[in-house]
DNA sequence: TGGGTTATGTTTACGTCATACACTGTTACG
DNA sequence: CGTAACAGTGTATGACGTAAACATAACCCA
């Protein structure tokens, strides 16, 4: 029974994927990201050198890219959990093993469809209009894309390998103050610390994100985790949460109000922008100062 | 063969983990982290809910707690991916599915770990210093809490059940602006805002942290890292970066120097730093305009 | 035009993992 | 002492990543 007709699509699943709605099952990271010097750099390669292009054997019906897109394309639809080699390999009409002939193993195949999928930088707005608002159009374009591709925020935020896309990111923020005299230490740090802020604090609405693509409503999302913070209150360890949650704010929220008290909470946007302010702000000083 | 003598622990492994030595498998996180509101909420109610104490059978040998020490032993020992069933049975000499009588499922187990893991945050600084310096003390706790477990760093920044720890964590850091005047709004996004940018900017010190709790040397990690990232020198795609990378500073660099060109780039440490500094800046003007 | 060579996709098999199920033996209450 | 509830075990199942062997297809050179 070994190889009947051979390099032969199958076209085994039907076409689409097979969604892996089987739900979540491993409730954690799996890690496996490489840290010993040799791997990072191995890793990188893949990212960047172009596959061999070989003259003898049959045409390959499938390019990196395609490989890539459907990748993408079945994380989107799912999780990060989703994206096996055999999902992968059937949203192609293709078997697993063939996924093989074009990325050395699974990682290589992530990470390309990472780098892949956190697309191009946004173009820098109009004219001159200073670096606090380019930085804020980036920042907002980066939260938007997480938002969007919720899976990549799956990714234990850990160092990755660093491919095209994700240099790009970090290219055009530098552009937004290549023109405030800062010295390249500084520049870097303030790249550091508005990549840091807006990965760091978008994991509520990024939760929330994932969560309405599944189906759920906002209010539900809001009530069950609202539930689970609201398990402080009352509890005399955490006077100051209980506080602040009966108080009628702070509690989290997305965009319609949340079911606590009276007051006006915040909506996940408006606390982004609010701690995204603070952090120019510092920048402005210290700017100023110099 | 079915069950021997029963309610005998195997002592299987011989005593200690099997150590997983298997490297790195999965590139990623592989999510299954519970986003409808009602899997949230399932979760947390693990996270707080006392084990139901039978009087029928026969004693438990072991607790909740054993079996959470000894997956953060594991964890500690390796990563996130050595957190597996077998790995932590092993560790306390039972079959893995003797956890079962613990947690329902793995999911469970890691999120009692994980919360476990986080420990207990750090005192408030002898007399009172004032705000920045108390969050300056917060942040650096979990910085370094962070880089002390690494693994706990994998999972990925989504929204996680929120267990006692984690509260606590949070409630230390209300009590550090407790006197400012903030409104409660105000406060969840400090905390937001801090929180968000310890959380987002450690990557590069837990990587480096991770690669030397392996043997790696901080120069070997950091020649590593910064031959992936010069890869965009020369490339006519990225000249802020090409230019930054080339000046001599703004490299990733370890406590030790880089292997680039002079000038004096700044330890991970000192960036995280400036950066806090940014982000306390902002703050306290916020609290000057109020 | 026809072998040799090499790359392609498939089949099969293996090891690891989480975990369902059935079982044996244990405990303490009635 | 019986019996019901529970502890830990063995085995089995299905998903996953991927190694190895294979059959085919395209190209090269003769």
């Amino acid at each position: 029974m070994a190889g009947r007709p051979a390099a032969k699509p199958r076209k085994s699943g039907g076409g689409k994927a097979t969604k892996q709605t089987k739900a979540e099952s491993l409730p954690a990271a799996s890690s496996g990201v490489a840290f010993d010097s040799a791997d990072i750099a191995r890793r990188s390669e893949l990212l960047w050198e172009a596959p061999a292009k070989p003259t003898r054997g049959p045409k390959a019906a499938l390019t990196r890219e395609d490989v890539v897109a459907a990748a993408i394309r079945v994380a989107d639809a799912g999780d990060l959990a989703a994206l096996t080699m055999h999902a992968v390999a059937s949203e192609l009409g293709y078997t697993p093993m063939a996924l093989y002939r074009y990325f050395p193993n699974k990682e290589a195949l992530v990470d390309a469809a990472v780098d892949a999928a956190l697309g191009r930088p946004p173009a820098r707005p109009g004219p001159h209009e200073g670096w606090r608002a380019e930085i804020r159009h980036w920042a907002y374009a980066k939260r938007a894309m997480l938002c969007a591709r919720p899976w990549l925020a799956e990714l234990p935020f850990v160092a990755a390998p660093h491919g095209p896309n994700w240099l790009s990111w970090h290219e055009a923020f530098l552009r937004t103050i290549a023109h405030t005299g800062l010295s390249p230490e500084d520049m870097m740090d303030v790249l550091s610390v508005v990549h840091g802020y807006v990965h760091g604090s978008s994991d509520t609405i990024i939760s929330l994100a994932r969560a309405t693509a599944r189906g759920v409503t906002p209010e539900q999302w809001a009530q069950a985790v609202g539930a689970d913070l609201c398990r402080a209150i009352n509890d005399p360890r955490y006077p100051m949460l209980s506080g602040i949650l009966t108080s009628g704010s702070g509690g989290i929220t997305p965009d319609s109000p949340l079911p606590t008290k009276q007051g006006k909470p915040r909506t996940m946007d408006e606390s982004f922008d609010w701690g995204l302010e603070r952090v120019l702000d510092g920048i402005a000083l210290y700017l100023e100062r110099k």
